[in-house]
DNA sequence: CCCAATAATATGCGCTTTACATATATCTGA
DNA sequence: TCAGATATATGTAAAGCGCATATTATTGGG
């Protein structure tokens, strides 16, 4: 950065005008065979009473991951989860208030924490995001409610969804994404349902069976699920949860 | 974006500070089997005398990506190139002047554009990036004049290209960024250089030829190159390198 | 005019991975 | 003890890739 036209007193940072800044969190689960997205509905203009992605303004002694972490808190009453930048959107006309550049996040919680912590507020919304695209293609998408109504949102926030999907979908088999979706212990045939999910296909299971045991990141715990009428599966567990550089993220 | 908890007149974005908005450019080239980006050597404080990606303030009236293109086409004279958002950088202490942050994007460019474009400025530079980690695990880069040296990078700079460097690797086999490295009419050849350079690896031959007339992005032209002693190999271009969404950004 | 040198291009083979089909194992409840 | 359901395992064919080898096209020298 910085310009080298600028004059060498060393500070130049007050000849430009500065833009506000902001974070937005895609805050994703899955649930019920569908990918949700936690949604606000918003009280003040702009866009009152539609819906919009949990947010706010960076401050200026904060760092952006700081920031998305304390949305996440904030807005969702999670204080641990995967969280990742995806894409910053600075278009002129995003913000009828005036230049506002958002910084987006996703993030990826199993449907048990979200459910927990959404007992609370009663402005939340987990809504259903339909992607009628396949692949990493890339497209639009929409967001409904439970009962298929499709949902209006503000800003540029299907923009940003939709973005979201597309990164998650390319990062589904390079990356333990999958796990985060899931509470710590899962069996094989739930995480073949988030991929699923995700992806928007069905998948061969003897294959994913295999692909998963074979990369070596799944670790059997011994335990098998309980409460089935069927032959019980036994339960996984992600190996090394903590680190992987997933739950870090730059300031 | 933007909090709920604001006062309903619609117009909360005085009520905090705003930080300085940059953008910086990784504009990537591969020549003599090496990685090499464009860097500047900074003229004042902060960093004066050290080298810098080339950069620039974003203006209030002007997206992202228009900022960005303007820096390509400023800093390094060029008008088209590929360029593509790479990361928000956000850290508190990342630039000793106050709060910037600053939207990396990178650029692709062969390598007989950019040699043109430099023939001009005298503070401009293509230094080699080494890489001392293999795949997509990322690391730390050094950057080195054609003797070899190592230069020294200002503010979180040697970041940036780190991270540019592993998103070019992880883009490579299923995006088109090999194409953009090249003249318009390359060899199978070349590609596979391009990609070698990029992998730091080596590929088999026969694999890659098949794998990439397979993908069925390549457009045999009839021509073959001259000038050699060998059987002359045919001359491909890449289909459709006009569109992909590749040459659009958002603003 | 023929031949060596060089690299492009083409082909054949074995290994690995994956999709798909099928078989076996284990649990619950009647 | 058996039916029903699903987990788990195995077998086979197709596809992809690494590797070795053969063939082709061009230049330059005898």
């Amino acid at each position: 950065m910085t310009n080298l036209d600028a004059p060498p007193n060393g500070d130049d940072l007050k000849s430009f005008d500065r833009p506000s800044m902001t974070v937005d969190l895609v805050l994703f689960t899955v649930r019920h065979a569908r990918i949700q997205v936690l949604l606000m509905r918003r009280e003040h203009s702009p866009h009152a009473g539609d819906w919009a992605l949990p947010g706010g303004f960076v401050r200026i002694d904060e760092a952006l991951g700081q920031a998305a972490r304390r949305v996440l808190r904030d807005k969702a009453q999670l204080t641990d989860a995967f969280i990742e930048q995806l894409y910053t959107f600075g278009a002129l006309d995003r913000d009828p208030r005036g230049r506002v550049i958002t910084v987006a996040y996703y993030a990826l919680v199993d449907s048990r924490q979200i459910e927990a912590a959404m007992q609370a507020s009663g402005d939340l919304l987990l809504a259903d995001v339909i992607v009628p695209w396949s692949g990493e293609a890339g497209g639009e998408v929409a967001l409904c409610d439970e009962d298929g109504q499709v949902l209006t949102l503000g800003f540029d926030h299907a923009e940003i969804v939709a973005m979201a999907v597309k990164r998650l979908r390319g990062k589904l088999d390079y990356s333990p994404v999958g796990f985060e979706l899931l509470p710590a212990r899962f069996t094989l045939r739930q995480l073949q349902e988030v991929h699923e999910t995700i992806l928007g296909t069905t998948l061969n299971k003897p294959a994913f069976r295999r692909r998963m045991l074979d990369k070596g990141v799944l670790q059997a715990t011994g335990e098998r699920e309980s409460g089935v009428t069927y032959r019980p599966a036994e339960l996984y567990r992600f190996r090394d949860r903590s680190d992987g550089g997933t739950r870090k993220e730059e300031g």
